[in-house]
DNA sequence: TCTGGGGTCCTAGGACCC
DNA sequence: TCTGGGGTCCTAGGACCC
């Protein structure tokens, strides 16, 4: 038998929590973002297939997506809590399915790992597991290491599943522009292009010390890896250790008044100190996340002097940065990160290049 | 036309040490 | 006037993901 890596994506998922419990929605275009209102400052987390014909996806400003949306179309509120206990019911139920290791990702996605000759009945057993236990659809990736499975998903998408392995790698993926690999955004497009690769095929036929004089070592060596496909394969389900909490808010109307700004940094730090604290863990560095006019976000980092459990070392370390930021340009504040102490020994789980869980 | 909120990991460059 | 080589740690910022 062989090892093969499964990743499961709900489809519209947020959309789709939404549709479960008002069955009236089916059909219609349903936009979820901020609290509902398309006249306020938010944006959209998801919108339901529907919705993303008339050019409508998410990040887009909710004032933005109003103005696409046709009348029948429907704003609803982020409804965090709904989203968690559906996402721990799919999770649950997946893990239940014999002999899968699973890795979360995120609220709807996951890694399994499973040793087997016939990863597609794996595939359609969790599709039908999680239908029947939650009433919701997945698409499913197959691949021989989680790269190849996360992208697989996208062609298997609508509730299919695909697979992508070293043998229709570059058939399928060849041609392809770079910015469909995952952990290649636009800036990394960009500064791939400058050089004459554009394609999957060419990332992979790059000359990899070229790469690693544009990247460093590590993500040099990755991208090149990239193109061939290559990555990690082991589903580890060591539990996740947070390394950081924020907190970040979008004010209605930009704060105007030093006062203001105090007040809500202040407010912003103490609940990121809160969020640290209720893991018990000291908090090693403070940043702020701020926008300049007209969209240039940036964070400033300040370590702390000592590890601390006091929150109000947290908010003066938040006031400090703040009183640091540029007078002369209008800033927006965005909000306030707290970095704590890993847990003596770490995680012990081993890094990849990959941002985010993998 | 107006830009979320929650995260992680990597790199460059300076400081410091032997 | 000319000024090593290598290693590690820290800070600040960048990029990407869901």
């Amino acid at each position: 038998m062989a090892d093969w890596v499964l990743h499961v994506d709900m489809d519209q998922f947020i959309a789709a929590v939404e549709v479960l419990r008002r069955p009236e929605l089916a059909g219609v275009p349903v936009i979820v973002g901020g609290r509902g209102d398309p006249t306020e400052r938010a944006v959209v987390s998801t919108a339901s297939y529907e919705a993303r014909a008339f050019g409508i996806g998410s990040g887009m400003p909710l004032k933005i997506a109003a103005r696409k949306a046709p009348d029948d179309a429907v704003f609803l509120p982020v409804d965090h809590e709904a989203y968690e206990s559906a996402s721990a019911q799919v999770m649950e139920t997946l893990r239940g399915l014999p002999g899968v290791v699973l890795e979360v990702i995120g609220w709807d996605e996951c890694f399994l790992g499973v040793a087997t000759d016939d990863p597609e009945q794996v595939a359609g057993a969790a599709q039908a597991a999680v239908l029947e236990a939650t009433g919701l659809h997945c698409s499913v990736g197959i691949g021989d290491n989680k790269v190849r499975a996360k992208i697989a998903t996208e062609f298997g998408k609508p509730r299919g599943v695909f697979r992508l392995t070293e043998a229709n790698w570059f058939a399928v993926m060849g041609e392809r522009g770079t910015r469909e690999l995952w952990g290649v955004g636009p800036k990394v497009q960009k500064r791939l292009a400058a050089r004459g690769i554009d394609t999957v095929r060419e990332l992979a036929d790059a000359d990899e010390s070229e790469l690693v004089a544009e990247f460093g070592p590590r993500m040099g060596v990755w991208y090149h890896g990239l193109g061939s496909g290559i990555g990690p394969a082991v589903v580890d389900d060591t539990p996740w250790v947070a390394r950081s909490h924020s907190r970040e808010t979008t004010f209605q109307q930009n704060l105007t008044t030093a006062a203001e700004v105090e007040a809500a940094l202040a407010e912003l730090a103490g609940q990121a100190f809160d969020d640290c604290a209720a893991e018990g863990r000291p908090v090693i560095r403070v940043h702020l996340k701020v926008r300049y006019a007209p969209f240039e976000t940036k964070t400033l980092g300040r370590k702390l002097a000592e590890p601390t459990t006091r929150r109000q070392d947290v908010i003066d370390a938040a006031l400090e940065l703040g009183a640091s930021l540029d007078a002369d340009r209008e800033v927006r504040l965005l909000g306030v990160r707290a970095e704590m102490a890993m847990p003596a020994g770490g995680d012990g789980v081993e890094r990849t290049p990959v941002r985010g869980r993998i």
